[in-house]
DNA sequence: CAGTGGTCTAGACCACACT
DNA sequence: GTGTGGTCTAGACCACTGT
């Protein structure tokens, strides 16, 4: 199993404290020296947690006065790599897994050329069906690179979410992703799974995802147009 | 005089000689420890300064590999507020507007919701189809504020993109956008309007543009989605 | 294997914000 | 002045990439 570091324990644990409320925007984080003891390291190792909770809006620093935590306004959250059962949760809605299929397989030609893979590369091919309140609402295919994720299995079949899988199981960190979104009708199949019309709307997205080794997945989704909407923020001029 | 640390001079001074081409895309940085003695400081300072132009994609970093020059251009140009006509123009189709029509009216409530304006307020609502090599693609709606833009009129009825015309002709600054994405199947309306069957999945547009002096237009936008994809860029992580 | 970057320590001094 | 974060050192060991 991957190594998890140190700073990075102390920042997912000061996240979870500030998504829990232990610290709420407004408040101060405990000094660098408290945080030293608290946590039993070194400056250096709370000043690296601390600077990637920066980093992600968190919480901002300032020279002789503290850190603090701030609001994190929804529009700031926008374009940020974000995975479809998270979106949904913040929605407030309850986000269950329906199907679920995992294979090792060579990845295909489209997967290859949007990944820049060699021939005889090995993909995970995983496939599942996400639920909202019950409710299937999206199909869901991840291709991941096995070269950067050699050992991936699904120990817990409960998973929700993929990413927060990678991250703290496989230590992976997200850097960016493209999508590209367009809008089809559903197929026979779609429509099956999915329990609508054939027919009935359906936003179609594929989705490159880089990690800091460079891309590792290809995703496509279908999703109930009906009950989702994707957010986007723009920004600047050319 | 300010104060100016070390490793921000030795990031300035890097950053000088990759735009010089002493270091190029493809080629590697010194080492640390190399770059530890050029500088006459500790590693720390140097993997400061190194990390500031990771962040800015300057250079990408590889644990036992070493720091490699990256190239800088790319398809950065992602996100920016750009007119479904720029766009389209972007992707090498003749693009021409077919129907065409100006009116003055009391802002509708879900526009004044959106934009955030007083009960008699009066806004230009601008109808128009827009046309790719000739073909019908999108129907467009824009609301804009009169409180902002008092004066509009189109004069030539033969301009394709707004958002040039208000730059040029109102001197208006776009600042930010943002826009929600979905997909609808068409209506009978619009079936016929884009020469379609009824129940083709159209992508369905929502967009909330700002300028300096705060939001100014509203924008529905319904288009084909087996002419259209949107790409959006994706960055970091919560 | 050697050489690279990644993590971490223990301690020093500086610059800034509060009161 | 006191206490905060900002910069920096010298050295250690780990993890990865290459040969």
């Amino acid at each position: 199993m991957t190594k998890i570091p140190e700073y990075r324990k102390i920042y997912s644990e000061l996240k979870r404290e500030i998504k829990r409320g232990t610290y709420s925007p407004g408040m101060f984080l405990p000094t660098e020296t408290e945080l030293e003891n608290m946590f039993g390291v070194s400056r250096t190792t709370i000043r690296k947690a601390i600077s990637l909770l920066v980093l992600e809006g968190f919480i901002s620093v300032q020279q002789g006065r503290g850190t603090e935590v701030q609001e994190v306004s929804t529009s700031q959250r926008l374009n940020q790599i974000t995975s479809f059962s998270e979106t949904l949760s913040q929605k407030g809605y309850i986000v269950t897994t329906r199907g679920f299929y995992l294979e090792h397989i060579p990845a295909p030609a489209f997967v290859r050329e949007a990944l820049g893979l060699e021939k005889d590369c090995t993909v995970h091919h995983l496939q599942r069906v996400q639920c909202a309140d019950g409710r299937p609402i999206c199909i869901m295919e991840n291709y991941i690179s096995a070269h950067i994720i050699p050992d991936f299995e699904i120990r817990n079949s409960n998973f929700v979410s993929l990413y927060e899988l990678l991250e703290h199981e496989y230590n992976l960190v997200l850097r960016e992703a493209v999508e590209r979104i367009t809008a089809i009708g559903a197929s026979f199949t779609e429509s099956q799974i999915l329990l609508v019309p054939s027919g009935t709307p359906l936003l179609f997205s594929k989705r490159i995802t880089y990690c800091d080794k460079g891309p590792f997945e290809y995703v496509i989704n279908k999703v109930l147009a009906e009950q989702y909407e994707y957010a986007i923020h723009l920004s600047g001029r050319a």
